[in-house]
DNA sequence: TAGGAATATTCCCGTCAAGGAATATTATAA
DNA sequence: TTATAATATTCCTTGACGGGAATATTCCTA
């Protein structure tokens, strides 16, 4: 079962972007908010989401806060999404089968 | 760069649901409103949502309409995640190469 | 301790999504 | 063609969400 807050959070394209961005290594609110334009408000208040859906965590360095994704909600996605890959490298190995098929009909 | 319309369709817990139930094979609307306790107009409804997202299809059956799971979407979060692998995969080698100099630290 | 930089919070407003109830639509069967 | 089952849509209401603007808070530094 997976837990929708992940999903929630993501759904918003300015916290997908600030989860995009953080990716290479943390950064602090002013910096979030000047490489997505946003003014900083905004930019407190999506990662506060973020924060809540534990899609990052916070440190505390001197004036700043400098904000870290954390990869747990991540491995929780990609733990869902195994039950579901079969679905598709199934259909690539009946694609696979029928490719051979055909070739094995143009040998003959 | 991912689009959101998948994880707003899928940060709906009912919705998320449907998508788990559709894994093991397509539904028509009357199953999937019963096997999650729902009234027939709100499944319609959170199908529609699902189908303009592309994570099913339709296909009409006689009376029915059978909807099926569609995996592009899935596979999309599935590429769009590898680039956040490494990230964990990265810490478990931290960690490894933490535990092998303990280790040689225990042998000398 | 006062001032200023960085960040967080609050209030207000408009929009949108979701559920309930009723109704419309489509397709089958008699 | 008509009755009925299955599904879709509409209307209404309510609550949550996001942006803007203003303000509060926190922490450093002079």
């Amino acid at each position: 079962m997976m837990d929708t807050t992940t999903f929630s959070a993501l759904a918003e394209p300015t916290r997908l972007r600030m989860v995009e961005i953080l990716k290479d290594g943390p950064l602090s609110v002013g910096d979030i908010a000047e490489r997505l334009e946003l003014r900083q408000p905004q930019a407190s208040k999506h990662l506060r989401v973020l924060l809540e859906a534990g899609l990052v965590e916070v440190e505390a360095a001197a004036n700043r806060r400098n904000y870290r994704l954390r990869t747990e909600p991540l491995e929780a996605m990609d733990a869902w999404l195994e039950a579901y890959r079969k679905l598709w490298s199934e259909r690539f190995d009946n694609l696979d089968d029928y490719l051979r098929k055909l070739q094995s009909k143009d040998n003959s």
